[in-house]
RNA sequence: GGCCUGGUGGCAGAGUGGUCAUGCAGCGGCCUGCAAAGCCGUGUACGCCGGUUCGAUUCCGACCCAGGCCUCCA
């Protein structure tokens, strides 16, 4: 089945077909690492981390590049603040950075590119720019000249003239033109900074994201994706940069933005101080329902961020989990699970994450209603399929029920006690005490259900 | 002010020019020692006003409201 994807250059949902189709190129605009990210920057990396699963079962190679931003003014602020080295600040938070996308079922890109790994790089692109009469020096800076680009504000909509009255931020005087942006800066003795032709500096945001993608996807890349926020002006910019650096050529054929994640209605943002960091949101919450939370809106909508949406989503995870949990015993063969068409055909539609969710629970309905082996087999085996494109479902069922929300402990010994206890009451017709057993496993946060296969016990999530 | 999204049932959230979204929660029943789970059944949903149409939640226009971007931002 082809997939379609929503491409903001042209506004509309068009069939995707790759340049080279044994070479199929992914560029996301990854983190700056000087703090945890939170939850909103986790979105984007999720939705297209199920982009990437769909294009690998279309196309036998796909190069999914994810960069790493390690220099950076705020970077610099940060270790400054706490009187640390910049290495020690973006070491610890690309590291947390990975182990939070890891938690939350995210495949590793096939690339994650450092901007300070790719200064040479950005210094002969800033170089070619110069000679190609696109960005100029001016006092230890160089400057993109934008009205050398005349395509400038196709992807966000806007006219460059309207840009220039609308700028709200002073124009430094050494700029031609007020929307002309930093390709490098100057830096004081202080600052990290690399020798270049125009003194001792450091690369400006935009310039690092098309140095990395050119340098290991190519020239044009069939897919660059990011939040809708950085439409304007940072994709616009990097189109602008690499247009301009590779003689007109098309940077990328399909841009894909995802919409932002709200709290209370308003943009999650760290300038709102409205966010929720991962790493704190792991403590409480099973990272698996965090991933659900992420795609049970589509990925062009605001999804709003909140307590009873997380509950929700361990409600449907365990709901489904209990199908698995009920065909443990069925043999599939994992190495090799088909996604079902229905399921397939929701996410070839721009990535209908929602409508691959509902048909999932279909899917989920199947099985569990499934009464010959043959038919739990497949039952099991498609809804593992559809589980595997979308990370979801793929641990123990029994993993799922016994994990406490977050960190905390287990007393397994203690359950396994009075289930035992509980059990001898009821054999011996005590209710009352059986009872008794259950309302302290309530206490403890422990839900029962006696079933045909005994009772079973899972730890209540919050 | 400019540009761009969107307003769907108690909540979340797809979709469609004319019989069903789906999930969660609720209600009734079956099952169960009682629960839980499961099963069966259950709800005058599509911001407002016009227009096009045999028929509009779906297309068009105006309006109201919400959100995003306008060089920090996923």
């Amino acid at each position: 089945m082809p997939i379609s994807l929503h491409n903001s250059l042209t506004r509309r949902v068009e069939p995707f077909t790759p340049q080279d189709p044994e070479r199929v190129t992914m560029y996301l605009c990854g983190p700056t690492v000087y703090n945890y990210v939170h939850i909103g920057n986790a979105r984007g990396p999720v939705v297209f981390d199920v982009l990437a699963k769909l294009l690998r079962r279309h196309y036998p190679n796909v190069v999914y590049a994810r960069n790493i931003t390690d220099v950076d003014d705020k970077i610099n602020a940060a270790a400054k603040e706490r009187g640390v080295g910049i290495e020690s600040i973006t070491t610890r938070y690309a590291q947390a950075y990975r182990e939070d996308m890891a938690t939350l079922g995210i495949a590793p890109p096939d690339v994650e590119p450092h901007a300070t790994d790719h200064i040479p790089q950005i210094i002969a692109m800033i170089e070619r720019l110069i000679a190609g009469g696109h960005a100029y020096a001016a006092e230890g800076h160089v400057l993109f000249e934008v009205d050398s680009f005349p395509a400038y504000g196709a992807l966000s909509g806007r006219d460059p003239e309207e840009l220039l009255a609308g700028a709200r931020v002073e124009v430094a005087p050494y700029k031609k033109s007020p929307g002309d942006f930093v390709l490098w800066k100057p830096s004081t003795p202080d600052l990290p900074g690399w020798d270049s032709p125009w003194g001792r500096g450091r690369p400006g945001w935009h310039i690092e994201c098309s140095a990395m993608s050119e340098a290991h996807l190519g020239e044009t890349i069939d897919i660059h994706a990011g939040g809708v926020d950085l439409q304007f002006p940072h994709h616009e910019n990097e189109i602008a940069q690499s247009t301009c650096a590779h003689g007109g050529k098309v940077f990328a054929r399909f841009w894909l933005h995802n919409g932002m994640l709200t709290f209370s209605g308003r943009k999650m943002s760290k300038s709102l101080g409205n966010v929720m960091l991962v790493h704190e949101l792991l403590k409480e919450h099973p990272p698996e329902a965090l991933r659900l939370l992420l795609l049970r809106g589509h990925y062009r909508q605001p999804l709003d961020w909140s307590e009873g949406a997380i509950a929700q989503s361990i409600s449907t995870l365990d709901g489904w989990y209990r199908v698995l949990r009920d065909l443990a015993d069925i043999e599939v063969d994992t190495t090799r699970l088909p996604v079902p068409a229905s399921v397939e055909a929701a996410l070839c539609d721009d990535l209908n994450t929602p409508q691959a969710l509902a048909e999932l629970s279909q899917l989920a309905d199947a099985a569990r209603q499934a009464s010959t082996l043959e038919a739990q087999r497949e039952a099991k085996a498609a809804l593992l399929g559809a589980g595997a494109v979308l990370g979801l479902l793929q641990q123990d069922p029994e993993a799922w029920f016994k994990q406490a929300g977050g960190a905390a402990e287990v007393d397994e010994a203690r359950i396994e006690a009075l289930l035992e206890e509980r059990r001898a009451a009821r054999a011996a017709k005590d209710f009352k005490r059986a009872d008794a057993i259950r309302e302290e496993l309530t206490a403890m946060g422990i839900a029962i259900e006696d079933g045909a296969q005994g009772t079973r016990w899972s730890v209540v999530k919050g």
